[in-house]
DNA sequence: AGGAAGATCTACT
DNA sequence: GTAGATCTTCCTA
């Protein structure tokens, strides 16, 4: 996908990347995901990093569309993808991919057998794709060994609409659905 | 130095 | 499904 597919409303590609293929690069092998769970972390959010005003760790939300914004918790890395335009401080955070291709490698990383298990969270799928602060504020669009591939289709009906995970504070009533999912598959963190 | 964090694992009702 | 322990990174003081 290109900047402009990023450079949209939050929401918007929240709900596009469903379906997308998420595409890693490691020397020859070669590990595909398809996305199948994601939120919208948007401006003014409770629950947002960039809530508290720009700091050296969460200035890449501020950066261009299609940054790619690291950071940890609880010892897991969560991969997001900065959305809207530049100096809004908006992403996209990638929960839980369907392991695609190379799930052996992934198994190998993760150190867990089952698939169901292998990528359904956001610390989980950063793990099995070797993905860490490395590729904290490179562009998801220009990086060679990580990126976002146009995918299968899913019908609006397909998308499920909910309240995010493990937030403590989070936008008022009616305003907190903001994690979307792909209706019935199996490999999303959470039902 | 102390503590919070957008999670995960395990063990259970 | 929920509860509690655990954990590293990186914050704030």
């Amino acid at each position: 996908m290109n900047k402009k597919f990023y450079e949209r409303s939050t929401i918007e590609v929240a709900k596009d990347l469903l379906g997308k293929y998420l595409i890693r690069k490691i020397g020859r092998v070669k590990l595909i995901g398809k996305i199948v769970e994601t939120e919208a972390y948007l401006i003014n959010d409770p629950a947002s990093r960039a809530y508290k005003g720009k700091k050296n760790y969460n200035k890449e939300m501020w950066g261009k569309p299609g940054t790619i914004f690291i950071y940890n918790v609880h010892n897991n890395w969560m991969f997001n993808i900065v959305t809207n335009k530049e100096n809004i401080p908006e992403a996209v955070l990638i929960r839980a991919v369907q392991p695609i291709k190379g799930i052996d490698v992934m198994m190998e990383y993760r150190k867990v057998k089952d698939i169901k298990n292998l990528t359904n969270g956001p610390g989980k799928l950063t793990k099995s794709f070797l993905i860490d602060k490395r590729f904290n504020g490179k562009l998801i669009y220009k990086c060679k060994e990580l990126k976002i591939k146009d995918g299968e289709k899913v019908k609006e009906e397909e998308i499920v609409r909910s309240k995010r995970i493990g937030i403590t504070k989070d936008f008022p009533e009616g305003k907190n659905l903001l994690r979307f999912y792909i209706k019935n598959n199996p490999f999303v963190s959470r039902k």
